[in-house]
DNA sequence: ACTTTATGTCAGCCTTGTTGACATTCCAAG
DNA sequence: CTTGGAATGTCAACAAGGCTGACATAAAGT
């Protein structure tokens, strides 16, 4: 097995042991259901998924951006994402336009019903990480954000910073 | 909307403006892929899934458990768990035994492959958390399992503590 | 003209969630 | 003791949403 649970090195490693690096883990684990269990629960009655959300989510931070750009952030393939996006072209909550300068390209937008749904889910999100923002301080909550941080791939942290300094 | 963005109230709330909470959202999006990588890779590889995973590592977290309260802290249906059990008992990596006190009762333990499948996800999941933990520092791991915490639902955060405590 | 890029679509597969139906076992009330 | 309900777990069938592969189209780039 690994030596990496040893306790000792002169320095204050403790926060590195087996068994709180287990606890961290398994907190990312439960906490995860948190997260999503209240935009879930709207999107359910609706007969949308978490798929649908991502979408609509990054579409409504980076308005006008193309199905590729998309498809790089949410990490699925072009099959996968096209079929929600049809679904949501249909039901009116996007919108595509083709591309003015490489008419290639499609632009999404969110129509006015899309918005509305995307403000409810957001909300319900964002009251429970408020919740736990408050619950926590704003110490845990850097740390929190710091340790995210160093936890994501490199091409995702590109992303995560580029929306992160406003998109 | 909600007029949980505004900023001031005579304390130091900027943390909880709708900007920061974003950010904190699209942190958690993004790690939590990160935090999946590793094990998905190693699944992929074996036919498995992360349901697989899951199973596994609360097995082996609290062996003999009973497949009612892996259900519970799993929060699947009992069907769901029930086929990701039956293809790892049938092959060999967790046994069923039926209980002696409660005959209805199925008690989970891991075998010795199945065991070595969980140190091999386990291991690979610390590894990451470890780099992200030592990279963050012992304050914000700190900070980062108190937003966890408050972030899980009443029922998960009473799995989790009860883990936490060694199982 | 030819190739590459961006997108969309069809078909088919897998994992993992769901509900419904059912078997077994236990326990408690009559 | 029996019987009916509750708890536990299994089997079947379906849906969402991942995936790959093949192919079509249109626009750009060379």
């Amino acid at each position: 097995m690994s030596d990496g649970g040893r306790q000792s090195s002169g320095e204050d490693l403790l926060f590195l042991t087996d068994d709180q690096l287990r606890k961290g883990i398994e907190a990312m684990f439960f906490a995860y259901r948190g997260f999503t269990a209240d935009p879930d629960r709207i999107l359910a009655d609706k007969g949308y998924g978490r798929a649908h959300h991502r979408a609509i989510h990054f579409i409504n931070r980076a308005p006008g951006t193309t199905v590729n750009n998309l498809l790089s952030i949410l990490g699925v393939t072009k099959q996968s994402l096209n079929r929600v996006l049809r679904t949501l072209i249909e039901d009116g909550l996007v919108e595509s336009r083709v591309g003015s300068r490489d008419k290639r390209e499609r632009h999404l937008f969110l129509t006015e019903d899309g918005a509305a749904l995307e403000r409810e889910l957001s909300t319900a999100q964002r009251e429970r990480m408020r919740g736990a923002f408050r619950q926590a301080g704003p110490a845990a909550v850097s740390g929190f954000k710091q340790v995210l941080e160093a936890m994501m791939d490199a091409e995702m942290r590109r992303h995560y910073t580029r929306l992160k300094e406003h998109g």
